[in-house]
DNA sequence: CCGCAACATTGATCTAGGTTAAATGTGTCC
DNA sequence: GGACACATTTAACCTAGATCAATGTTGCGG
């Protein structure tokens, strides 16, 4: 029963996935049995660049960054993994190493679904193939406005994006509080633009009137104001 | 046999692609049953952005690009496509419109294979789902690498990493010659750098003596060199 | 509650690359 | 072949955003 408990979690956990949302109880059995916990500390890389692919990674909690350093030490965060979201799938269909790394930015607990579980069980259920293949297309249209942002928006424009991206999508007249999800230079990355330009940025928008920084947290009186201020 | 003339040429077409590769001859039979010739003119555009997407396409002969508009009318190729490269395929699994539009660069001929066709073969064959989800996965890897060298790498350095992706990856010491696939201004604008910055740079490296540049055609005497030279 | 270390802000300065504009090529269509 | 339309080059100038260098804040372990 001790030894069980542990399991039956994975499997209730990922059950409550996209990816494995329609799976009956012997594919997630089976899932679950490849799968394994994993506790980093906040700071810790969980992968390195050049690393191979083993499997993929869901987060349970904590907060996880992807991201590449430049030859000459620059870093760049490509992406914020949440609770719920996972990284290293498309890598498991190319026998490419990581060109990215990932590092806790919290103390942090994460599932490993190895590689072949994944592979197998593709062949098994054709619903998951679909799954998988949604999650994928959704990854590759997220980094494809991801490419637009950085290429045609400005930097002004990028961190309004950023904000109304964060808020809360109903409540359309009403004020929102946004709740910045990770240090300001880490976001500052992720929006490709320096720690001190973001700051600027954010001031700025604060002497407008648009927003109010109170710490992490960004009160928004009123979103269309903030989306017209582009 | 007039009328079945075509359709046999499209089979065989598709036999080739990385993605139909193993498929058996009734499979094959049923994607082509879904499969339009598409012939577009130079300039001619394929898919608007805000389209709904109802297959995807495959370039037989000819080039087109991808690329968004920003409302000012500025414009960044996304990506330029070759023959026996396809575009598209993500939107399928997602029910979202293209948000980048496709544009002929030379007079071309396409195919379009419809979504329902793609959708009932994925129920049927694992192997057909694995060597889409390893198309997705490439297509990916090459994104982060694109914002990689966007965010990281200076437009010297991008210049030169095109160049050397160009280049026959033979031949590691001798001199080679590699064409410039389409206007430099497009080339330009998938680098993410204005016309006028590439000639720059190109002239540069010509400068340099590093590289020849003749119209279209630029020689590289010497591979180390030129990769050296970032 | 103190003091350190990481994080954030601010201001001054610098620069890669963009913008504008004009000259020069280079197809290509009668 | 001549001429128009379009692509490329060149040069002068400009600007968004980076870099550098303090200085101020905040949260956290002891």
């Amino acid at each position: 029963m001790n030894r069980r408990a542990p399991q039956i979690k994975i499997q209730a956990f990922l059950a409550n996935l996209p990816m494995f949302g329609e799976m009956s109880a012997a594919e997630l059995d089976r899932i679950a049995a490849s799968t394994l916990p994993l506790h980093v500390d906040k700071g810790e890389t969980v992968c390195h660049t050049g690393d191979p692919c083993t499997g993929f990674h869901v987060v349970v909690y904590g907060q996880v960054k992807l991201g590449f350093t430049s030859p000459q030490g620059v870093e760049k965060v490509v992406e914020i993994v949440r609770p719920g979201q996972s990284f290293g799938e498309a890598l498991m269909f190319l026998d490419a190493p990581y060109i990215v790394f990932a590092q806790a930015l919290a103390d942090s607990m994460l599932l490993h679904v190895a590689k072949h579980a994944v592979l197998d069980e593709l062949g098994r259920d054709p619903g998951f193939a679909r799954r998988m293949l949604s999650g994928l297309s959704q990854r590759l249209h997220g980094l494809v406005r991801d490419v637009e942002a950085y290429s045609l928006r400005s930097s002004h424009e990028r961190v309004i994006g950023y904000l109304l991206a964060e808020a809360p999508v109903d409540a359309n007249g009403a004020p929102v509080e946004v709740q910045l999800s990770a240090g300001k230079s880490v976001i500052a990355s992720r929006l490709n633009m320096t720690p001190e330009h973001f700051s600027r940025i954010l001031h700025e928008l604060g002497n407008d009137g648009v927003i109010e920084i109170r710490g992490r947290t960004v009160r928004i009186p009123n979103l269309a104001r903030l989306r017209g201020s582009a």
